[in-house]
DNA sequence: GCCTGTGAAGCTATTCACAGCT
DNA sequence: AGCTGTGAATAGCTTCACAGGC
């Protein structure tokens, strides 16, 4: 299957989300300006975007929701689902549980872990806690492909390597350290405190400019 | 001031946040193939970033550290510090707070905003909770620069509309949902569902690469 | 020899401009 | 007339390659 650019997947999902969230009154078409108004960026970004994703629609009627759907979802999901494993269930590690609790995603949160004793053998938003000792045989026996780190800084690199050791190929990283992890497995950073200072260092810029 | 490219920017976050967390014993002066170990970037990638920044270093002993935190420092943080408010108290709002607390950073959230009457008057992690109706006077009132929204995706535009009528320059948005702003406010989206679907797809690119 | 600083090249991402269809 | 699909142009970002200095 042809490699799609991280962009584009990022918003094909962003897509796909307005699209199944449009009230059901809507028109089965939808055309690309239409779209990129939902999404806040251009037309011809969202008509090159579904060319990459190889769909086409028609002139007179833009695109058929129903099949764009189900193109995006060919494309993103995998068939028989994704399960996924968290490690460190702090605020962040419950926020992403309740996300993914009842949403009939395609993706599971089959296990949590962490070494806190209080945490262990509770059951959060439906996933229950395994004491993270226990974590590369469990996730590897679970089958995990994806794992969710959201530990403090120094254990994520640990964390990592045991979710690595377990199998897993895609690591999304709570944790504000960068991660080495072997070719093979894509990680996925999510900084929390840098986008904070980011959004900080921008709006400076944006006040000075006000005058 | 020279503007710095958003990526830049990210970086130098994570050049000061690597460097101020260098134990003390380390040398007084880093080289930039070392920094860039740290950092999992390139060594030309951490030059060309210091480059942009107007910082120099000397071939035989590379970036001098105090001098270049200083730096980083001038570039990134208002010389006051920023105030944030923090509107929707929930998993994500408590783990930023939380986050936040105590570590003396330039940026300080100054108030919390929820309409759940249950959080009203509480303090989290320092920060106390006021109804969300008195937001646009109350973070007009104290200055807030930063607005941060940490509410379901339904309510995300209404805080961001508050926020901006509040005299806010950025937002920091983890609501799934892409946000309308007046230009002269910079938006920064974390999209932590986005993220995992992200995740999840290049997991199965990789798993299917590994025969 | 090993470093920094940087023009030039290469790569990725976005937008422009327009041909072609209905 | 208004849409899609897409080559060509542009912009933004990263790496290459090397000059210059201890």
């Amino acid at each position: 299957m042809k490699r799609i650019p991280s962009k584009t997947v990022e918003r094909l999902i962003v897509y796909r989300r307005l699209l199944a969230s449009r009230g059901d009154e809507q028109s089965r078409h939808i055309y690309s300006h239409e779209l990129a108004g939902l999404a806040r960026v251009s037309a011809v970004q969202v008509r090159r975007d579904l060319m990459e994703a190889g769909f086409s629609g028609s002139p007179s009627r833009g695109y058929e929701v129903e099949e764009l759907l189900d193109s995006i979802d060919r494309i993103l999901d995998a068939p028989d689902g994704m399960k996924a494993v968290l490690v460190g269930v702090g605020n962040i590690g419950r926020a992403l549980l309740s996300f993914l609790a009842g949403r009939g995603l395609k993706i599971e949160v089959v296990a949590a872990f962490d070494s806190d004793a209080a945490k262990i053998d509770r059951v959060i938003s439906g996933c229950r806690v395994y004491d993270a000792q226990t974590l590369p045989e469990r996730a590897r026996a679970m089958g995990a492909q994806i794992g969710v780190i959201a530990v403090p800084g120094p254990q994520a690199q640990a964390a990592a390597d045991a979710l690595v050791e377990a199998g897993a190929t895609g690591i999304l990283n709570f944790a504000p350290v960068p991660l080495v992890v072997r070719t093979g497995v894509h990680v996925e950073q999510v900084d929390i405190m840098r986008a904070l200072e980011k959004v900080a260092h921008f709006a400076k810029q944006e006040k000075a400019r006000e005058v």
